[in-house]
DNA sequence: TAATGATCATAT
DNA sequence: ATATGATCATTA
């Protein structure tokens, strides 16, 4: 489908996926399917795009970027908990330290998001998976709240030179992992004197205690 | 068995 | 090299 012009127009396409296999949708968009995500990790998130008309490439920006929405999907189970992290962007490892959280490419990317979930749970080939109701969604202000509270902790850590102490195990709703092709990757980062090292580029992920926060405000609003 | 650390494909 | 799209696979 071409570009959608409005927000109206794009939750309409997108509810419209609502129920179809990955099978059925690549069919329709005649694209090949591939046995397992072994090596096509993304490829549910392409079809996405690809069927929302999502700009291609690999820009920095939001997938809509007339309309400022960015396009994830989510992986669920039967009982609708999100099986994955949701990664959303590289962290700043040279100029941490001129960051702020409003300026934060992480709070611009998840400012306005449409949600994808697709049911995913182990046994499904990608052909099976079932794209549930996707849903646009902006942070609460308690949700900005956490976010913003790890969001500065772990960039603190990137400015000050303690990228040696970051793992997966710090942030309760947001946390740096490693995201490069393999282990061997090194970027620039500050070191513990404020000189330049060289490190593993990291990127920011949503746990699925975050996530799951989310579906449950969409779908079981108390 | 959930979560962390590692990895795969493609585009610029 | 670094951005996009994520899931894999080993660990705890």
């Amino acid at each position: 489908m071409p570009k959608p012009t409005s927000i109206t127009q794009l939750a309409d396409a997108a509810r419209d996926l609502a129920g179809l296999s990955f099978a059925d949708l690549a069919q329709q968009l005649q694209q090949p399917v591939p046995a397992d995500f072994s090596r096509h990790k993304g490829w549910g998130g392409m079809l996405i795009e690809l069927a929302l008309g999502a700009s291609a490439g690999s820009k920095p920006e939001p997938d809509f970027p007339d309309l400022g929405v960015e396009l994830k999907t989510l992986p669920i189970s039967a009982t609708g908990q999100p099986l994955e992290t949701t990664f959303v962007c590289v962290a700043p490892m040279t100029d941490a330290c001129q960051q702020t959280w409003q300026t934060s490419a992480l709070r611009k990317k998840l400012a306005h998001v449409l949600w994808v979930p697709v049911l995913a749970d182990k046994g499904l080939s990608p052909a099976q998976r079932q794209i549930g109701s996707p849903f646009l969604w902006r942070p609460s202000a308690a949700q900005e709240q956490a976010l913003q509270q790890d969001w500065q902790e772990l960039t603190d850590l990137l400015a000050l030179g303690k990228i040696q102490q970051v793992n997966a195990h710090l942030g309760e709703y947001l946390q740096l992992r490693p995201k490069a092709a393999n282990g061997k990757i090194r970027t620039q980062a500050i070191g513990e004197n404020g000189q330049q090292v060289w490190a593993q580029p990291k990127g920011f992920y949503l746990r699925t205690c975050f996530t799951s926060w989310i579906l449950r405000e969409q779908f079981a609003p108390n």
